[in-house]
RNA sequence: CGAGUUAGCCGGGUUGUCGCGUGAAAUAUCUGAGGAAAGUCCGAGCAUCAAUGGGCAAGAGUGCAAGCUAACUACUUGUGAAGGCGACUUCAAGGACAGUGCAACAGAAAAAUACCGCCUGAAAUUUUCAGGUAAGGGUGGAAAGGCGAGGUAAGAGCUCACCCGCAAAUUGGCGACAAGGCGCGAUGUAAACCCCACUCGAUGCAAGAUCGGGAGCAUGUGCAGCCCUAGCGCUCCCCACAUCGCUUGAGCGAUAUAGCGAUAUACCGCCUAGAUAGAUGGCAACCGAACACAGAACUCGGCUUACAGACUAACUCGUGAU
RNA sequence: GGAGGCAUAGCCCAGUUGGUUAGAGCGCUACGUUGACAUCGUAGAGGUCAUAAGUUCGAGCCUUAUUGUCUCCA
């Protein structure tokens, strides 16, 4: 994931909660709001999820469960993924599909 | 062969491909988490606080000895005590004749005392008063050495034998201490206050430095817990998070020498993360298995806690065989 | 990253020189009062004092380590 695509600033990430329309899937929540500097990503993994390993392990494979979706996602927009508890010790494999999951849901995919 | 003790070490590797951070460089390459990075329990560097320069007070910490270290309350080797058949392990281990406090309940009495009892004397007629005593009774975690004999009105280390504890001279050891035993018989508690000895100024990289704007007081009765000397205008708010601090350091590794050891010295070699929404991952294959605890945030030295499994060495006890 | 506090009944809290069997309020249960309920009255149950070692004759209290939780420093 490149860094311009990264979701940085604390205000984003508080403007994104407050406005943002949610998707949903079973260990995931979509976030997005429209963006006026294109595309941005963000993960937020709380201190619920488990301890430092193994929320670095969560955001890792998230990153490269989006990577292969990066240039089919819409542009206009600002998105934050919220991981739950749950999500910990799944595969690169279910993490990927609940990823392309959620954004379909939300249909912010353009094919 | 079984059971155990101690010390040390590893805790994934290789290849392909797609990606991420940093530096050099200009598209390909180099390099990129731990033994505990953790807890933040100690000790230092570094930075700021009026120079924290000298002294004092308050407060805090440590508490057997010698050594080691940049430093330490850590570590090493010993001493003593406790535990274990043993190898070995554990220990905040100074002082209770400087002083104060506390020891609930029970008990007469908790540091000096006399309830029952024993003995003597007086009154009185089988009880009361005065004195002596600490053998016996009972209480308690603890009752002023234990036990026997002498002795006595009754008793008592009052005297003696044996034992217990403290302990002077002397001897050995750098020292803690050990041997020794003249003499003595002292309740416990200092992780209660305290005394003695030694150590410590406070705050912490969100420290702090550079850059912008504004307000109040003021040239000495101002700025530190207090004093001395030196010095300086003092206090506060807002904005911003850019750059520096940020990684070559009491650094790491091998060898030799000294030492029981912690460690020191000499010489050679190496450069080994520096992020800032925060970099190590995905997929595939192979190795006998990689399935544990766990992710750097200024940096080091220790301590403590978590941990699948693999390996090495030394030693102890038991059993059997020779 | 750094600094500091707290943990006692289901809940909110007391508990001081360490001393007999740890308390109060709300809630809960039973009985009484009422035609029935609320209120009220009486009685009762409910505690590994976060965990583990140590000091002491004796720890909720003192010491050390561990666990959980909260606050502050942008």
């Amino acid at each position: 994931m490149k860094r311009q695509l990264r979701l940085k600033k604390r205000a984003s990430f508080q403007y994104v909660f407050r406005k943002g329309e949610k998707a949903g899937a079973p260990d995931l929540l979509l976030l997005s709001a429209r963006s006026r500097e294109g595309l941005k990503i963000g993960l937020s993994v709380s201190k619920r999820v488990g301890n430092a390993v193994t929320r670095n392990r969560v955001k890792r494979l998230l990153r490269e469960a989006i990577l292969p979706l990066e240039n089919n996602i819409e542009k206009k927009f600002m998105y934050v993924i919220v991981a739950h508890p749950s999500l910990a010790g799944k595969s690169y494999a279910e993490v990927c599909r609940q990823v392309r999951l959620v954004f379909e849901r939300a249909g912010r995919l353009t094919c």
